[in-house]
DNA sequence: CGGAGCGGTGAAGAACCTGTGAAGGAGCCG
DNA sequence: CGGCTCCTTCACAGGTTCTTCACCGCTCCG
C-alpha cells in the first residue's frame, strides 16, 4: 500500500536522505523545508502522512503540529534533536502519533511510518461513520437507519463508506470509482449514477429531495454531513 | 497483545489525547462521544475495556456503566472530574474495574488500562463463545447446541470459532482462511464454502435460512451476534 | 427564454456470487 | 494394506448484482 507522504525537514541532505528511503519502500514523498511550507502543503494536499522535524525556520515543528492539529487529523510522526521527557510528552500532546530523537536510524523511521500507517487506517476502517440517522459500519458491513437494517448490494457498500468517511466532501463519479472499486476498474463512470439512485430508494425518506446523497452539480455526489442535515430541517 | 479499546470522552481534544496514548501501546481504539453512542458500540462490538468519562451528554458515564454492567461484563475504567469519596465509591459500586480523577497523566491511564487488562484476561481465559444457543468452547474444543455436543470436524471448528470471536463482524474467506489456518496456506478459498455448508447442516435448525452463520453477499460470512438474532425472531 | 449539458430512470443482457453434489486424494489407525 | 474420515477442488445451477444504453426532464448560463 503506497502512502502520500510530506516530508519537512530544513536539512537538506538529511531530507534527501528520508526522502529516499520512503520511497524505497514504494511511497510517494513531497518535501519541504520550513515551517510555513509544511502547514500550506499539508493543507493542500491532505497527505497520508507527515514527518515533521521540530527545529525549523520561519515556523516551529510544534506549532506546526498544533496547527495542523487544529483543523484536521493528519497522521504526524516527529522528529527531534531534544531528547528530554519533556518535549517528547509536548509532542505527544499536541498531537503527533509517534516521535524520534535524532540521531535515528532511518530505517527506523521507515518501521515507525509502516506502523503509524497501518494503525491510522485500521482505526479509518473501525470506525463506525453517523450521519443523522445513518449509520454505516464497515467492519459488520452493515447500513442501518433509524437503528433499522437496510440491505445494501457489495457495490452500494462501497460507495456509501467512501462517501461517508468524508462528510461533506464532494466526490467526483471518477473519484468515487477509484476509491471505492479501485485503481484500475475501467467502467462507465455513469454508472455510478446509478448506484446512487438505488442507494436513495433505499435509505432516503424522499428519494426525489434527498436529505443524505446530495448531487453535486457538475462534480459528483456528497453525503450531507451533520450541519446539511440539521440545516435542512429547519431552512 | 493488543486489545480493542473503547474510549468514551465528550471532549474531542481528551479524547484523541487518550487515543494517541493507547495506540502507542498497540491498542486498537473505537472513539465515541456521548453515552448513548458509548453503550451502543460497547454492546454491538464487546471491547476488551472501555474508558469512560463521567460526565458526557445524553447519557451520564455512571448509567452507561450501570446499564453495560446490567448485560455483560465489559471491563470499565471510569475518569471523574469530581474527586469527592461518594462519587468514587459510587462508581466502584456500579461495577467500574478502576477510576481516574481528573486531571489525571495520560500514562498514569495507559498503566491502569495495562493492569485492569491483565486482571480481565486472565479471568477471561478459556471464555466460551455465546450466541443464542450456540456455545463454543475453545478450551474443551467442543460445540454445543441448545446445551447438546455436536460433532465438528477441526476445520470447521476453527472457522466456527474464528467467528465466534467476534460476533457480527464480517470476515472474507482469505482472512477466515488466514485467521483460522495459519497466513501461508495456499487453498482456494471456496474451500471456505463447503465448510460453511457442511457447519450449517450441523447447528442450523433450517439451513436454508440460516440463523448463525450468515453470508455476506459479495464479501464472505459473519455469524450472527445476539443483536442479529433477537432481531430476526421479530421482524 | 432557449440551448447545451447534466443528472434521473427503466430495462435488459452480461457478469458475478453462492449453494451444492460429486470425486479425488491425503492422512490416520487398526 | 484396507477402510475410514476429512480436506480440497471442480463444475454447474440458480439467483443476484453490475453495467450499459437510451431517453427524458431538469439545471445552468448567456
Amino acid at each position: 500500500m503506497p502512502a502520500r507522504i510530506l516530508v519537512a525537514e530544513d536539512d537538506l541532505k538529511q531530507a534527501e536522505l528520508i526522502r529516499r528511503y520512503l520511497e524505497r519502500e514504494g511511497h510517494l514523498t513531497v518535501v519541504v523545508h520550513d515551517g510555513r511550507a509544511a502547514i500550506d502543503e499539508a493543507r493542500r494536499r491532505s497527505p497520508d502522512l507527515l514527518v515533521l522535524d521540530v527545529m525549523m525556520p520561519k515556523v516551529d515543528g510544534l506549532d506546526v503540529c498544533r496547527v495542523l492539529r487544529a483543523d484536521g487529523e493528519v497522521p504526524i510522526i516527529m522528529l527531534t534533536a531534544r531528547s528530554t521527557e519533556d518535549d517528547l510528552l509536548l509532542g505527544l500532546d499536541l498531537g503527533a502519533d509517534d516521535y524520534l530523537t535524532k540521531p535515528y536510524n532511518p530505517r527506523e523511521l521507515v518501521a515507525r511510518v509502516r506502523t503509524v500507517l497501518r494503525r491510522t487506517r485500521s482505526r479509518a476502517e473501525g470506525q463506525v461513520y453517523r450521519v443523522g440517522e445513518l449509520e454505516i459500519d464497515p467492519i459488520r458491513h452493515e447500513v442501518r437507519l433509524a437503528g433499522r437494517l437496510v440491505e445494501v448490494t457489495p457495490a452500494e457498500f462501497k460507495i456509501l463508506a467512501c462517501l461517508a468517511a468524508s462528510p461533506g466532501r464532494a466526490f467526483s463519479r471518477q473519484q468515487l470509482l477509484e476509491h471505492a472499486f479501485g485503481f484500475d476498474h475501467y467502467v462507465f463512470d455513469r454508472t455510478i449514477d446509478v448506484h446512487v439512485m438505488n442507494l436513495r430508494k433505499k435509505i432516503e425518506p424522499s428519494p426525489g429531495t434527498p436529505a443524505y446523497l446530495k448531487t453535486v452539480y457538475g462534480v459528483g455526489y456528497k453525503l450531507a454531513d451533520a450541519t446539511t442535515v440539521v440545516a435542512s430541517d429547519a431552512p
